[in-house]
DNA sequence: ATTATCTATAGATCTATAGATAATGC
DNA sequence: ATTATCTATAGATCTATAGATAATGC
């Protein structure tokens, strides 16, 4: 039954990896151990070995997705230098991403789980969110770098307030309007 | 044991109440039935006299926490006639209302769990949420109508996503940032 | 010998229900 | 007689741990 250690930590990462998802699904609260193991095609008992507690695998998951995030966003900078800001907009306020929370911004996924969380996630999240501010500042437009900061800090939270308030009320027009008239707003500033 | 009918009403209210702002505070799962009533004073058992499910109770708070918001709301522009829109914000904004979930808005505080909901709680959201917004569009500055309403969507959504965010990150001077550019930015429009 | 994983389970908690109790309201 | 509430509990689920198993790595 034991495996190589090159093994068990891509188990580790797998369990990572399905963790990341499930919660932004379901939230910290609504997928187990079992389920999250199961899905990493592992059994529930040998979790324990790879994490002190389940809080561990939530802040640890968190800080991944937070990470892999600030990369695809650079990505999208890089694919557009043009237009860097307005390709960010878009692409975070599409109906796809909308969809797709287990793929998804974490920040509305489980923002709400993690106000209700300890330090350890709320350090988390501030460490997973300046990245992502920092590029919305770098890219949007504005004389100074306190206009541009500003105007960073406000998008993030019309993106983050978007997407939820769209997932919230299920599927209606209003879902599509929100994410149309966040993005326009955002961007005639 | 038995109370009359009106006392039987008083306590029905008195668990919506109570549930309104424990759902807030620790979300739909967060928080169980058994202390629900304990809260609102009643035993455990009684419960499924009021109400056919937790999901049931979940759709009638969220009802009612909703109905008061936009009560509250229509004070806030009837008090300042001058500055409704600088009112709304400032109000929702401020620090005392990031710092007490279990009082505040309903779709900062429980909007991801709505997402995770049925289409029950997902109706109960979206028929709250337009007079909401139709107050923002109402008061905000702009020379159409169309104008008026595609500001007052995005100001929402701001709004929402700041108060998320400014509470997921814990007590930092970035949270008080937050709310604070998202104000200017809205205001600035 | 060490250790990654598995099986099995303890202990806590949660929703929902069954049956008893006692005050209301016809 | 009806019914709002209470006590008690069934049944499911969840986190965490104990002990067994078997393959790795010294």
């Amino acid at each position: 039954m034991r495996v190589s250690r090159e093994k068990a930590a891509e188990h580790r990462e797998r369990i990572i990896e399905a963790a990341g998802a499930l919660f932004r699904e379901k939230g910290f609260g609504g997928i187990g151990v079992a389920d999250i193991m199961k899905a990493a095609d592992l059994t529930h008992g040998g979790f324990y070995g790879h994490f002190d507690s389940k809080d561990d695998l939530v802040a640890q998951a968190c800080r991944q997705v937070m990470a892999l995030a600030a990369v695809n966003w650079e990505k999208t900078v890089a694919d557009d230098p043009d237009h860097p800001y307005a390709s960010l907009l878009s692409r975070y306020l599409s109906p796809r991403h909308r969809d797709e929370p287990g793929r998804g911004c974490v920040f509305a996924a489980l923002g709400a789980d993690a106000a209700r969380s300890g330090p350890l996630v709320h350090d988390a999240f501030a460490e997973g969110l300046e990245p992502l501010i920092d590029l919305l500042a770098k890219s949007a437009p504005g004389s100074t770098k306190a206009v541009r900061r500003r105007k960073g800090v406000a998008a993030m939270a019309g993106l983050v307030g978007a997407l939820l308030l769209a997932r919230a009320i299920g599927k209606r027009e209003l879902s599509d309007e929100i994410l149309d008239a966040t993005r326009r707003e955002l961007l005639d500033r």
